[in-house]
DNA sequence: ACATATTATACGACAAATCGTATAAAATTG
DNA sequence: CAATTTTATACGATTTGTCGTATAATATGT
């Protein structure tokens, strides 16, 4: 699976449903990314905007990769009305 | 094109490979994603972690997006060595 | 309902990004 | 080569991310 990411909060959605996935707790997380558990909590509400390095950080510790792809339409989403 | 991103460096090579093939100089670039023209030539030489915030404005300017994808091996790099 | 586990929020301290602006350095063009 | 354009670097000021730590709030399980 993959997901275009426009802003923090979509970071933050990507996060969380990566994490749920593979069954871990934002503190494991935290630990294998060696960062706070509190940071994995503001990344994944999307309260802040991470540098690029703790994003890549934690991705990595989520076996996820980033990539720039060349543009897409926006999907439609509900949630933004 | 796609580009898998692990480190500042990376990003950089990405955004300036765009912008020339876009044929735009980085005052161009700073002025459409509305940052510094200092700024990009941090962003592209790597010498900034610049904010997600930032990093997504750039590529918008370039009509990239970020993406989220499973983990791929990396590729040989000769630069690294 | 209660105890426990998990997540969210708060605080001050410190580090780092971004700004505006200016200029140095390098590349391009005539 | 000289003039011009483009890119890189510098400076202080301001904003923001990250830290450690603690605790509040919420969810889970028995």
């Amino acid at each position: 699976m993959s997901a275009t990411i426009r802003n923090n909060r979509e970071l933050g959605e990507a996060v969380r449903r990566t994490r749920l996935k593979l069954d871990m707790r934002q503190v494991d997380l935290a630990r294998k990314a060696s960062v706070r558990q509190a940071l994995i909590s503001e990344l994944e509400n999307g309260v802040t905007s991470a540098k690029l390095d703790t994003v890549i950080k934690v991705l990595a510790a989520l076996e996820m990769d980033l990539s720039v792809i060349p543009r897409r339409k926006a999907e439609f989403d509900p949630t933004e009305y």
